[in-house]
DNA sequence: AGTGCGATTGACT
DNA sequence: GTCAATCGCACTA
C-alpha cells in the first residue's frame, strides 16, 4: 500500500504546552496502522483542555479512566461518550500535570478506501470531520489508550506533508463549562473542518 | 445503590 | 431546526 515516507514526530518537538501544542498539530499528520495497512490525514482541528480547566476531564484530579492525560505529552488518551462514540486526545503536560488536546478533525490522506469503509459511506467530507468520526474513520478505540505517539506502533504522530495554512481560533465546541475560552483551532478554509460557518471564521 | 448527564452523531420534522 | 441513542463516570446518600 502507499509508502510514502513519513517522518514520526519527536517528543522533543512538542510544545509544552496545551495550548501550544494544539497549535502545532494542526497541519501534522496523525498516522494509523492496522492489520498492515495505514490511513493517514492531516490534522486540521484540534481543541485545548487546559491545567485548570473545569471543561477537562483532569480537573477533577487523577482516576483510573484519565490517567493518560496526566503522562508525558504525546500519548494517546481514549474516551467513550454520550455512550456512542470515542474521542482521541493527545496528552500535552509534563508528567503529574493532567491536560489534553483533542483532535476534533482530518483531511484524509492515504488509506482513504478503508476509513470508507470503516464510516460506512463514501463522503470525503464526512469521513473524519469531527472528532466521533475521526475515531470510526482510523478504527481509534480504548485498546490505543495509552498509546505513545511519538513511537512506531499503531498510531502515531508524523511532520506535515504540506504547507499549512492560515491557523484560525474559536469557541470550542459543545461545552457547557468554560464555554468562553478561546481554545479551539482549525485551518482556515479548509472543508474537513467542522463547527458552523461562524466558528470558521 | 441510585442518578444525571456528557469534549456527538445521524435520522427525522 | 429537534431529538433519541446508550454507557460509564462522578457525585450524592
Amino acid at each position: 500500500m502507499p509508502g510514502r515516507r513519513i517522518r514520526r514526530l519527536r517528543r522533543s518537538e512538542l510544545p509544552i504546552d496545551t495550548t501550544e501544542l494544539a497549535r502545532y498539530l494542526i497541519g501534522k499528520t496523525l498516522v494509523r496502522e492496522l492489520d498492515g495497512a495505514r490511513m493517514t490525514g492531516r490534522i486540521v482541528e484540534t481543541e485545548a483542555y487546559v491545567i485548570g480547566d473545569a471543561a477537562g476531564h483532569a480537573f477533577r484530579g487523577r482516576t483510573q479512566r484519565n490517567e493518560v492525560l496526566f503522562w508525558e505529552r504525546g500519548h494517546a488518551y481514549v474516551y467513550f461518550i454520550y455512550g456512542v462514540h470515542y474521542m482521541l486526545n493527545v496528552s500535552s503536560e509534563t508528567p503529574g500535570i493532567g491536560a489534553g488536546v483533542l483532535l476534533r478533525a482530518l483531511e484524509p490522506f492515504e488509506g482513504i478506501e478503508l476509513m470508507q469503509r470503516n464510516r460506512g459511506t463514501t463522503a470525503l467530507r464526512e469521513l473524519a470531520r469531527g472528532p466521533g468520526r475521526l475515531a470510526y474513520a482510523l478504527r481509534v478505540d480504548p485498546s490505543l489508550n495509552g498509546v505513545d505517539l511519538c513511537a512506531a506502533g499503531p498510531l502515531w504522530l508524523g511532520a506535515e506533508m504540506h504547507p499549512v495554512g492560515r491557523i484560525g481560533k474559536s469557541t470550542r465546541i459543545g461545552l457547557t463549562l468554560e464555554a468562553h475560552r478561546v481554545l479551539r483551532f482549525y485551518e482556515r478554509g479548509n472543508v474537513f473542518v467542522s463547527g458552523s460557518k461562524r466558528l470558521n471564521q
